[in-house]
RNA sequence: CGCGGGAUAGAGCAGUUCGGUAGCUCGUCGGGCUCAUAACCCGAAGGUCGUCGGUUCAAAUCCGGCUCCCGCAACCA
């Protein structure tokens, strides 16, 4: 019999830095579904990568004086490393750099340039120059600039438009007849309301202004996007390629489902399926979009100190302690956390007392009453039905929450295995049948039984923690782990010998760990990345600039708008308005009286509706900010030289 | 009034579809046991289910108002 097909994927990670914890967290959950499903016996192809075109990586590599491709093959390299210590079992690992994919790209854009999907644009008649922007057709409001009703005039500026709108009533047909292709369902709402209901802008493809990308092959200067050359990585690793299509893709798609993190859902569930349909390929049939994985409170960043990589649980708590975290301690639809302290305590408590200790006391019992060969299980006694019922209904709770991709929950159905176990042990109380000679067959069953339910439980945790589940196998010289064996009680062969007992996971002592890793932070030197500098520039190119000094007089929030500050400033005897988009990092209040810095001869430009005649300076690092001031008190309007 | 999600014991979460004794894990306290990694088992304490009001015999659950968080969109030059 044909085997079924799963064709999953993640995301393929940006290879501009080193990812960390959070960043892992998703190829982690992915690997787990993907073994769980080779598991229950389905063809598997398991797809990951790396992205590494775009400007940011241009500029990076500009920084660090090497090439583009050079930066690009060391941290995809680090990535692949982090994966493979990971134990996840990717079938492919494609890298946009491959030769393969960049020409399979050239070929899809030209398809669909050809096909009139992809039009150039020379942006005729579309640019607002109060506004100083530019807009496409279907972005005008009675053929005039949205923003500010004002007329639009044509350009020169070129670049390649995907016409998005061409397939917005299909791609909405679709989504409302598959209601479980945008997970999780809240997320649904969230794109059509906010992108399919208003209707779909145009979507850019190409870029003239970097040179790091797939370039469009009939017109040079044009580099491909990101997003035609990134999210086609997933049929193009299967061999697609307009013409021909290879046999992997006959085989495996369309895609079972696609793991990707909250913030890219957009591109997968409106941009994605669009393509494909302009390609005339099928639809995936599930893209989930996951929650991320905080530290503490806030989201990870060198700057404040708070990242974890995965290298580091790894080295201190080894590779399954950090799965088991992964897999286990986030949430379905909303953000999880890692701190160390919370982390320790769960590998305490899961991992070493409940999983290790079962293990651990178990394989002692039976070195020590049976000369660490497993008895027969013969002599039934209480308790016994229970333990068995809980062991062999398993699999079928963990096969139904596996399908929703529930993973958490399926931990959690393990464990209730694992309990069981414990409890039975209690409630049999070996020490006291071992006393006993006649008592000695009720021993055995009772071993027995403790022995065929950790190797039932080894079986369900293949998929999940695969060093784990070997462990345990191991120390009960256990072969039997397949789908079938988790069903049913009696795979064990009596007189099977088990290993000496060996923990598992060790317990941590979790103040002396704290101050290790304490101890740790602050040997490592402090690696500050600032963004590159840019080339000189003459005296004059400085001088074009009017940067003077405000005084505020006003400022407040402008309302519905998330990021803007409205100023009114002081300037000599003039006031102007200017709008500054920092309301996240200064309370309107504790600005008012300061002098800022602002550019004065920018052409005022419309925001929220208000206009902005001028900018405020700051200065920024790493998802922080900061106004400019002036040391001293000075006159209002005085220029910056 | 742009769209959507959330607020439940010290912490993290489930329960809300189809109203009826509020549940899980960790932590705390007490007890049991001694095979085992000071592990395991049992029990207890701890919640006016954000707030105000409505419907109902009965509301965490349904309806409405409010407060606070979060995501998306818009907006940061």
């Amino acid at each position: 019999m044909e085997k079924e097909k799963f064709y999953i994927t993640t995301a393929i990670a940006y290879t501009s830095k080193t990812p960390h914890i959070g960043n892992t967290y998703e190829i982690i959950l992915t690997d787990a579904i993907a073994r769980f499903n080779r598991f229950i016996g389905k063809d598997v192809f398991f797809l990951t990568g790396t992205d590494e075109h775009g400007q940011k990586i241009q500029e990076i590599a500009e920084a660090e004086g090497i090439t583009p491709q050079q930066h690009v093959d060391k941290i995809a390299g680090e990535i692949r490393d982090i994966a493979d210590m990971l134990n996840i079992s990717y079938d492919k690992f494609i890298r946009t750099t491959d030769d393969y994919h960049v020409k399979a790209v050239q070929q899809i854009f030209k398809k669909l340039y050809d096909q009139g999907d992809i039009y150039k644009s020379e942006y005729e008649g579309l640019y607002c120059t109060p506004c100083e922007s530019f807009w496409t057709q279907t972005q005008l409001v009675d053929g005039k600039c949205p923003d500010c009703g004002r007329e639009v005039k044509p350009t020169k500026e070129e670049a390649y438009f995907f016409k998005m709108s061409k397939y917005q009533d299909k791609l909405m047909q679709y989504i409302e007849e598959h209601p479980e292709f945008i997970q999780p369902e809240s997320r649904k709402k969230e794109m059509v309301n906010n992108f399919l209901k208003p209707g779909l802008q145009d979507l850019c493809v190409s870029r003239t202004s970097f040179t790091w990308g797939i370039p469009v092959e009939f017109d040079p200067g044009h580099v491909v996007y990101v997003w035609i050359d990134a999210l086609s990585n997933y049929i193009t690793a299967l061999g697609y390629t307009p013409d021909e299509k290879g046999e992997l893709y006959k085989k495996y798609w369309p895609a079972d489902v696609h793991i990707i993190g909250k913030d890219i859902l957009r591109f997968h569930t409106i941009y994605w399926p669009i393509m494909l349909m302009a390609l005339g390929e099928p639809l995936p049939k599930q893209v989930f979009g996951h929650p991320w994985m905080l530290f503490g409170e806030e989201k990870m960043s060198k700057s404040r100190g708070n990242v974890i990589y995965a290298q580091d649980l790894v080295r201190h708590f080894g590779v399954d302690a950090v799965r088991y975290y992964s897999l286990h301690e986030m949430p379905f639809a909303q953000d999880g956390t890692i701190t160390y302290d919370v982390f320790m305590n769960r590998y305490n408590s899961d991992l070493a007392n409940t999983l290790g200790n079962l293990v651990n006391r178990t394989v002692a019992m039976i070195n020590k009453y049976f000369g660490s060969e497993i008895p027969a299980g013969d002599t039934e006694g209480e308790f016994d039905a229970d333990l068995k019922a809980s062991a062999t209904a398993a699999i079928g709770k963990i096969s139904e929450k596996m399908a929703a991709l529930r993973v958490a929950d399926s931990l959690d159905e393990i464990w209730k295995v694992v309990d069981r176990a414990n409890k039975y042990i209690d409630e049999t109380t070996p020490w006291v049948l071992a006393k006993n000679d006649e008592d000695k067959p009720r021993l055995g069953t009772v071993m027995y039984n403790l022995a065929e339910t950790i190797r039932i439980i080894a079986a369900l945790l293949s998929p999940f923690m695969p060093d784990t589940s070997a462990k345990i196998a191991a120390q009960l010289n256990a072969s039997e782990l397949g789908f079938e064996s988790t069903k049913t009680f009696g795979a064990t062969a009596a007189g099977t010998k088990v290993s000496e007992p060996v923990p598992i996971f060790a317990r941590i002592d979790i103040d002396k760990k704290l101050e290790e890793l304490a101890a740790e932070n602050e040997t490592e030197e402090e690696k500050i990345e600032i963004a590159p500098f840019k080339d000189f520039v003459e005296f004059e190119d400085f001088e074009k600039l009017d940067i003077r000094v405000g005084k505020v007089i006003e400022c407040e929030k402008v309302p519905k708008s998330s990021k803007l500050l409205r100023f009114t400033l002081q300037t000599g005897s003039e006031t102007r308005q200017i709008l500054s988009g920092i309301a996240k990092f200064h309370k309107p209040e504790e600005l008012i009286g300061k002098n800022v810095l602002f550019i004065a001869n920018f052409k005022p430009r419309k925001m929220m509706g208000l206009e902005s005649q001028g900018m405020i300076l700051s200065a920024e690092y790493n998802d922080t900010l900061t106004v400019l001031t002036t040391l001293n008190d000075i006159q209002s309007g005085a220029e910056i030289v």
